[in-house]
DNA sequence: CGGGTGACTCGAC
DNA sequence: CGTCGAGCCACCC
C-alpha cells in the first residue's frame, strides 16, 4: 500500500502539530485542499498508526472537539489520557476550551 | 466489477 | 436552538 501525497501530507502536518494543541480532520483536508475529503483524513489516521514516525493522531479530533477515533486506539481511554497528559481537560470525550487549544493548519503555510 | 463502510462535515427541518 | 439526512472520497469485501 501506498501512501498518496494526500496521505503523507496529513501524516506530516498531523507530526506538525505543536505539543499541547489539537487540530481538526476538517481543517487538514481544507488545508490540503479537499474539504470534503475530511472523512479520508481520518481514514489515513488509520495508516499513520503504522507509520514509522509516531504520529499524534490524538491531536486530531473531529469539528467539534469530540475523542470520534478514541475507540480505534489501542485502548479507548488511551486518546483521552494522552490529551489530558499535554494539559488538555476532556468531559465526556469532548475537548474544553477547544476554541483555545485549536491549531490552524494554516499556520504553518502562512 | 459492484456494493458497502467510515477516526467527517455541512445543510435543511 | 437541537436533531436528522445527504454528500463526499478512498479502501475493504
Amino acid at each position: 500500500m501506498v501512501q498518496n501525497d494526500f496521505y503523507l501530507a496529513v501524516f506530516d502536518l498531523v507530526r506538525l502539530i505543536p505539543n499541547g494543541k489539537v487540530t481538526s480532520y476538517g481543517a487538514i483536508a481544507r488545508c490540503l485542499g479537499s474539504p470534503q475529503a475530511a472523512r479520508m483524513v481520518g481514514y489515513a489516521m488509520n495508516a499513520a498508526h503504522q507509520h514509522d514516525p509516531e504520529i499524534p493522531a490524538h491531536r486530531v479530533v473531529n469539528r467539534m472537539g469530540m475523542l470520534s477515533g478514541k475507540n480505534h486506539f489501542a485502548h479507548i481511554t488511551l486518546m483521552q489520557e494522552l490529551l489530558e497528559h499535554e494539559g488538555h481537560t476532556i468531559v465526556q470525550d469532548q475537548i474544553q476550551n477547544f476554541d483555545l487549544v485549536f491549531w490552524n493548519p494554516q499556520s504553518i503555510v502562512a
